[in-house]
DNA sequence: CTTGACCCCTACGTGGCGTGAGGCGGCACG
DNA sequence: CGTGCCGCCTCACGCCACGTAGGGGTCAAG
């Protein structure tokens, strides 16, 4: 039982990574194997394979090796703030890549109606969704983990029969969107744009502050999910982008006004 | 109006990269700035601007900067199958990172109730989840994409009406799912199976091949996307999972039948 | 006893910059 | 008119996480 014991190639292969990957580990002594054979073939037991997954795992996390080295040393340093941290660089990432498809698509769609872009039109499109991200990307994202700790804060509070409760509320409003929407009514419509200001206030009271910028930014996360195909697109396609519409045009009103 | 030439750190700022960049992408030729001043210093113009925000576009989905200037020399080369590749390769990233956030939150998790993952336990989730992702990555990520064809080419050909007539059945189905989940039902009764069931056939019908496995996988990506926040987890929190349940319940009956 | 796959180690190469060092240019303030 | 001080310039070396090449031992099968 104890004949659990690989070489190089085969834990290589196992882990899917490459024999020089592990020679490196070796070296700089984050993954030293084991033992070595009497002709000095190195020997990786189960446990080592563990270590590699784990490495892997928070290589995976983009950690570099040193800080893996870290973790690995103190049990205690895989700590909470660490992978909260990782937590929000992987979906500021998510988000960004989602935006990206969601241009990918703009561009494909345009090619297949034979429209191809104008440099201009594409450059509007970058300029908006990539490097204006990229230039106010730590701003934005820090207020949108804010909200996020502002949410999980007081959701964590509601009992069993606030939640049937909100849950109500949501699906009204829900319901009332896909109506809207299955009738035909544009979403810039005044009374769609009511439903959106609903939708907004239900939020404020029940999640976290949510201005007209706040509730602009989540409409965009919807459409960027539903660009990939997911979200409750299955459920209702081009409901998300009913949905963000309204609540723009919603924001416009109101802040014109 | 022809004013707009900037400097290196005007540029650096407003693109979000540092200057050292710029000079980089100087030196190897991939981006020259359009003149000089009399000084030496570089004068980027708005055209130069454009084409780093393409670059930067096309280094964020990891090319390397030869494959860039490629991209930049040929113009023909942003062609369709190069953006279907890209779409590709983002979307398999996006699926991974959400799970990797997905590990994360259940290592979180464990870690405020106090309850230390044993390796063991720990290692269940990377093995299915990293490595094995690691191995079969390849093969699972082309059916996914497979379904996506199929989605889109059955999609296009709807009309507006065929298109009016799927949203009643969806809103229907959604509602139900809304309805059970409001009255307390647990997502495993079988009235509830009944809904998955044909959530399963509407699927099957409108959109793509959809057997018991598939239907699993994609409420997997319910899943996985309610658990980064997004999905209409605002508007129904805790309906991904429910339908994801009530899902995984029918498929287990059918195929156990 | 050969063959071919696998292992060892040494050592240099690579990509995409970071990080000085040493020295001009430009301009606001005293 | 000097004088900071910031921003720009050009070398040029450093860094990480390996890739790659080369010369040579090892192991199991035929």
């Amino acid at each position: 039982m104890n004949a659990e014991e690989y070489t190089v190639g085969v834990v290589a292969k196992m882990a899917g990574v490459s024999v020089r990957t592990l020679h490196h580990y070796d070296e700089i002594g984050l993954l030293e194997p084991e033992g070595r054979s009497s002709t000095g073939y190195r020997l990786y037991t189960g446990d080592d394979i563990r270590t590699l997954q784990r490495i892997l795992f928070y290589r995976e996390l983009d950690f570099d090796l040193e800080a893996i080295r870290a973790i690995l040393a103190d049990p205690a340093s895989t700590d909470v703030d660490l992978l909260h941290r990782q937590r929000r660089l992987l979906t500021e990432r998510v988000a960004r890549h989602q935006a990206m498809v969601a241009l990918i698509d703009k561009e494909l769609n345009a090619r297949t109606l034979g429209i191809t872009l104008t440099p201009q039109e594409r450059l509007e499109v970058f300029g908006s969704s990539v490097l204006e991200d990229n230039a106010t990307r730590a701003e934005e994202q820090w207020s949108g983990s804010d909200l996020w700790e502002q949410r999980k804060l007081r959701a964590s509070a509601y009992s069993a029969e606030d939640w049937r409760e909100i849950r109500s509320e949501q699906s009204r409003i829900h319901q009332r969107f896909l109506d809207s929407m299955n009738a035909g009514i544009p979403a810039t419509d005044p009374t769609v744009m009511d439903v959106a200001e609903e939708h907004r206030l239900h939020l404020h009271r029940r999640f976290h502050d949510c201005d007209y910028g706040t509730h602009r930014s989540l409409a965009e996360s919807y459409l960027a999910n539903e660009r990939i195909g997911l979200n409750f697109d299955d459920v209702a396609p081009g409901l998300s982008r009913y949905i963000h519409d309204a609540i723009n045009a919603n924001a416009e009103r109101m802040t014109d006004a």
